[in-house]
DNA sequence: TTGTAGGCGTTATCAT
DNA sequence: ATGATAACGCCTACAA
């Protein structure tokens, strides 16, 4: 890393170099009072339209910008929402940040990000934000269980929305899909291909998108009289991560019995999936199938495309944000639980069940 | 109203009455003043002991919290950091978000993301929350000479860094790389494969990452005397996106005399570029390399695994952020340059230069 | 329609 | 070491 150097210079912010013009400046300049200065700030007419011209030229004229501590202070409110979530770097989480922004921002919010990678300590700094004022709600996109103690106290006392995974018994609006179907329609479907083999790779979290998926997933296992065994349920870290989807779908594989089939609880983990197959010279879906979730944009990047649940994410963040907003400015409504909808994309990584996988290696070998 | 010594307002959720705290009830509450409790508040000595530890339960029988707003209003300051990009659903800029928050979320500020998606209104808003004292300051991951108007009379005034890109007669502390060098060195490995006829994928936009890899590239087109036409140049839109990149490539691929080699801006569109020729059934690296810029993480989720420039995106993050936290504190230091080192990483995507790729197609055909 | 004045909850500057 | 008190900049009854 090298060092270039530019031309010197000290920062001038208000505190000491700048002269700081504030309401009572405008208003000494426009002639009037303070009162009539806020009054045509925030638009609330009772003002003759000379005098406000007045004083938007004095606004103009000073260059006037309204202190938002300040207001915020007066106002009892901070104009800004906290989103938390493990990470941003997964495009599941990014593309509903991208749907909160595009309805909060329009209404004036402004969006406050903060990553808890898992560690419930950022849950404890998110409740401090609420309690500081410093956000006047929150989107939870991976509350857990494990949320209970920071949570539990605050249900109720301030604006929070779950969304995407959730804990039911907390009473706030959640803006979910049912986690439950989709592991058992991942089951369904590939039954419907002839599978019976069907494995599911998790992540070691307590997401509600990995537990009910699984619960789902073991419904319908049971519906279906398929094969029934621990050694089929797979885990990746809790951050859905390529390699340690890797790290884990490698040793069931390799392993006698392979599973002719699997659903994975992301994207990311199922394009894991696909690539170690292949490594493993495992064709496809020819001799593998693989089932993802989130329909991120990735799954459509390189071939073989991924079949996969599409969720809703950008209309989920939306969504949320919409009901957060509607907590914030009271709206009278009680706690909605809002499901949205969600739709297999057959593409590319499924296929009828064939060879057994660990037939086909050993033909190779 | 009021209840006994505390005041009651209607703060959240339609369910709950919240008792609102503040310090002189803290303050009463322990028998001591105002001052005292703030003193203990801030940790800053001067409090005796058993004071200290009057005023400390006194905190937490009633629960108290600093008010955020209130303190900021004091101090003038915020304790938030704006980061402005494109989006945040392309991994690149999702990566250095993080490096940004690691860095500044230990020092205590919090990270408020705007999304401009190109649109020059968002600059505005951005120097709006500067103004409006909303944020401490600005980190701009896609400054470009568009941004002159709003960004211009700013300068010096507030904490601002640029990374990435940037515009150089901006006097702003600058995380960078020598983009320049990419484009350069990128022909020069490509030529060192044997390639001579190598195009170049930029995108519809005015960032420096664009327009100096683009410089580069000529440069070295001129340098080792290789074919230089308009047509080898091809844009994907302001955005990078995928489908863009193929819309953007599949003319050229298609065409008359198309390149045996490309270099692209991203690695999304250098994915796309792999994507695309596949789908024309031309071979990777066999009839066609590909060099990206990024390596992000999804360079090596499929094969061919993306050759690419590694840039460190996370560190650059942690030091813009660094250098804003210097700027905001005003630690007197000049405006620094930091150039970030890259390297290339070879993978899957490039190879020796072969057959004409026309040639190839129509072998096939 | 406009002005006066009293907070909002802190911090910081004085005294004591 | 502690306390009284004046800002910080804005909003909003209440008066005029």
């Amino acid at each position: 890393m090298k060092l270039g150097l530019c031309k010197i210079s000290m920062f001038c912010l208000a505190r000491g170099l700048v002269i700081v013009v504030t309401i009572s400046e405008v208003a000494k300049e426009a002639g009037v009072s303070v009162a009539t200065v806020s009054r045509v700030l925030n638009h609330c007419g009772k003002v003759r339209p000379e005098t406000e011209q007045k004083v938007k030229e004095a606004v103009v004229k000073l260059q006037y910008t309204i202190n938002m501590p300040a207001r915020n202070l007066r106002k009892n409110e901070s104009g800004a929402i906290l989103v938390l979530a493990r990470n941003f770097t997964n495009p599941f989480y990014a593309k509903i940040l991208e749907g909160i922004s595009d309805e909060a921002n329009p209404a004036g919010y402004n969006i406050l990000v903060s990553a808890s990678d898992g560690n419930p300590k950022m849950g404890f700094q998110c409740i401090q934000m609420l309690e500081g004022r410093q956000v006047d709600g929150a989107i939870l996109l991976n509350c857990t269980e494990d949320d209970a103690v920071w949570l539990k106290p605050h249900i109720g006392k301030y604006p929070i929305v779950q969304c995407c995974d959730f804990v039911a018994a907390f009473d706030t609006p959640k803006v979910i899909v049912d986690h439950f179907r989709t592991g058992y329609e991942a089951v369904q479907y590939l039954v419907s291909l002839g599978h019976r083999r069907i494995a599911f790779m998790g992540a070691e979290n307590k997401h509600s998108c990995t537990v009910q998926r699984l619960e789902g997933y073991k419904k319908a296992i049971k519906d279906f009289e398929l094969d029934e065994e621990d050694a089929l349920y797979i885990s990746a870290d809790a951050n859905y991560t390529f390699e340690s989807g890797c790290r884990a779908v490698y040793p069931m594989l390799t392993g006698k019995n392979p599973p002719t089939a699997i659903f994975c609880v992301s994207d990311v983990l199922a394009l894991s999936c696909i690539f170690e197959a292949k490594e493993l010279g495992i064709r496809v879906p020819e001799e593998f199938s693989v089932v993802g979730c989130d329909d991120v944009e990735y799954a459509r990047m390189c071939h073989p495309f991924l079949s996969t649940f599409r969720l809703p994410c950008y209309e989920m963040g939306r969504e949320s944000a919409r009901q957060l907003l509607r907590c914030i400015h009271r709206t009278p409504e009680e706690y909605v639980e809002i499901i949205e909808d969600f739709s297999l994309q057959v593409r590319e990584s499924t296929g009828m069940a064939g060879k057994d996988v660990a037939l086909a290696v050993s033909e190779r070998t």
